[in-house]
DNA sequence: TGCACATGTAATACATTGCTTACATGTGCA
DNA sequence: TGCACATGTAAGCAATGTATTACATGTGCA
């Protein structure tokens, strides 16, 4: 992973708002407008942060049918951990300035 | 730590700006304006940098004398582990939501 | 037909960051 | 005296990120 990267996996979980969805999610499976009121949230305002976070890969969303017919957009976790110490900053940056010459990975 | 400090902490080192900052300094202790021509920016952008990093405890700065009598300040790494999952983020949403009955720590 | 509840997005305003330029101040030295 | 090199900060601007409001669309149901 470089740095480009590893900003985008950080940037996506630095933010207290995010923080909040992700910890709610961590313990069930929600949708949209059920994550929205118990996060006290607009939709609209929930909708981005759960683009960013879905885009960083630490949730994944996909539509449902509910018994009753509405569709249903369900949020749920993707495990995760990150180590963050120097050493990983030192590979990371190694890896971007080093992006023209990749031979394998 | 709530998810207001973790939060500023994750923000700080999530810019790839400021993980090259911190990869070199990692290397070795370096004062501003020799890190600033290393890094390749101006000093006063890598002054706000350093602030922000030094606000978030990664590095640590201080003014020394050198030989010909010039004043240099130099910044060093401050060693740190972070591990970043879902229980962390839960623990500090908790913390967080609980600011008001904190009895001891 | 109209209400309740769902998804999805556009427009807009506002706040925070990131960055550049410029200046003030201080030391050593030719 | 003036140049080179250092710290430290303020002012202004461009780019991002955050948040609100509003609208279009669709389903079930009384």
């Amino acid at each position: 992973m470089n740095a480009d990267q590893l900003s985008a996996k950080l940037s996506a979980i630095a933010s207290p708002q995010r923080m909040r969805v992700l910890a709610l999610l961590s313990g069930e499976r929600l949708h949209v407008s059920e994550l929205a009121r118990r996060v006290g949230m607009s939709r609209a305002l929930l909708y981005m942060h759960l683009t960013k976070l879905e885009e960083a890969g630490f949730v994944a969303g996909h539509l449902e049918m509910s018994p009753d017919g509405k569709a249903l957009k369900y949020f749920e976790l993707v495990p995760f951990t990150l180590t963050l110490d120097a050493q990983t900053l030192v590979d990371a940056v190694a890896q971007t300035t080093n992006e023209s010459e990749k031979t394998d990975a």
